[in-house]
DNA sequence: CATATTGTGTGGGATATGCAACGGAAAGGG
DNA sequence: CCCTTTCCGTTGCATATCCCACACAATATG
């Protein structure tokens, strides 16, 4: 149960009053939970769909093999749920894990759909938040995509080095996460992933410390 | 303007009326229009978001040096538009572009978000048929993702053929386009893939014959 | 504090992938 | 129907990328 101050930063109860956003959960059954760093969040295995209020979470798939790969960065507004995700190969597993101390609200996805008779005009309000978050996530998921389409390690680094810095306006920005898990994130070996920023580095497109980078222009 | 049999088969307009269809088109300004191959859709420089009542069309990227990338397949109820697609590195320039004749119908982005004070049961039903084809868009490009995310070829081209096995319900499938743009698809060099179709072929891991495919299992 | 775990930085060797190029099949257009 | 364009299938060669392995720093863990 959100807070009267912590309603008003959420995505996806904006602009609903706190006498309505009670009702809300009631009506739609919705849970909230909050979790640790590490913990489970959501194993899709229920049809529910998941809405991160605050704190952070990944969407991780693991294969036969046990190798995990990290398919989506979830932050405040990040959504995700069975029918929002495509469970690959059946061999593999996917899930959602916390990063940083996560609120999550579960709706499940049919109460959404569904026109109820009453509370019309609160189902309304709530429709049209869910359909930004979903819009967003689109959008987070084009970006994703275009890095992962590019053809060369190289490529696809300066491809999502230009995406963060059009996000923060700046040349110069912070990875979300570690190194590592950026050559996880760009689907390449991480030792050729290096050689490549030692060579990015080295020609001065980009400097970088830690996980700070800046690109050149 | 659709006709009242093609109204009924209308993914944005779903559940709607053929008389709040009318009102709607005015209400919210939405024009449709049609389209021959190979005509441009959209460019990316309105704020309008599209939908694919019928027929086919591609969203491509062509980058600086002209090489055009398919970043999604759009069929009947594709969603697209600016504020759902990331226009990646600045110097790249999207487009969508129809492939078989199709109808599409713009809205302004703006008008679907807005709650408006008349005509507010027909708003929400739209806005809910909204919220469906933005949930089955982001499943697609979930799907993507997945594919683009493998580190070989071969595991590409098997977690794309084991979803369309999936999506079919049978081992047996047709690809929805030739093997060159399957290539781009999956964002690698065509004959790279051809050659690691013939071993998947010969080690009878997958039988195929022009766009027809079976895998083993 | 000691100890484990994860992240960073580097290199050598094997190979999967990209590139350029070609010829024929198939399909589309006038 | 011929002609143009796209698609398919294949090859040799160069190299970008992967895999394995190691050392050390940074961070978590008890």
């Amino acid at each position: 149960m959100l807070s009267e101050q912590e309603l008003a930063k959420s995505p996806l109860f904006h602009d609903i009053s706190y006498q309505d956003y009670r009702e809300i959960l009631s009506c739609f059954q919705a849970v909230q939970r909050s979790f640790r760093p590490d913990e489970l969040i959501y194993d899709f295995s229920s049809d529910a769909v998941g809405v991160v209020e605050r704190g952070q979470a990944s969407l991780i798939r693991i294969d036969e093999e046990g190798v995990a790969t990290v398919l989506e960065d979830l932050g405040a507004g990040g959504v995700f749920g069975k029918t929002l995700a495509f469970a690959g190969s059946t061999g593999d597993s996917l899930e959602v894990v916390c990063r940083r101390p996560c609120d999550v609200v579960f709706i499940d996805y049919a109460h959404i759909l569904s026109r109820c008779g009453h509370a019309c005009q609160r189902h309304s309000i709530l429709v049209q938040n869910m359909l930004q978050l979903m819009a967003d996530k689109a959008q987070a998921l084009s970006c994703r995509v275009d890095v992962l389409s590019r053809r060369s390690i190289r490529e696809k680094l300066m491809c999502y080095f230009r995406q963060l810095s059009q996000q923060t306006g700046n040349r110069t920005f912070t990875l979300p996460f570690s190194l590592s898990t950026l050559a996880d994130y760009i689907a390449t070996d991480r030792s050729a992933m290096m050689r490549e920023l030692k060579r990015l580095r080295e020609e001065g497109t980009i400097r970088s410390e830690g996980r700070q980078f800046t690109i050149r222009q």
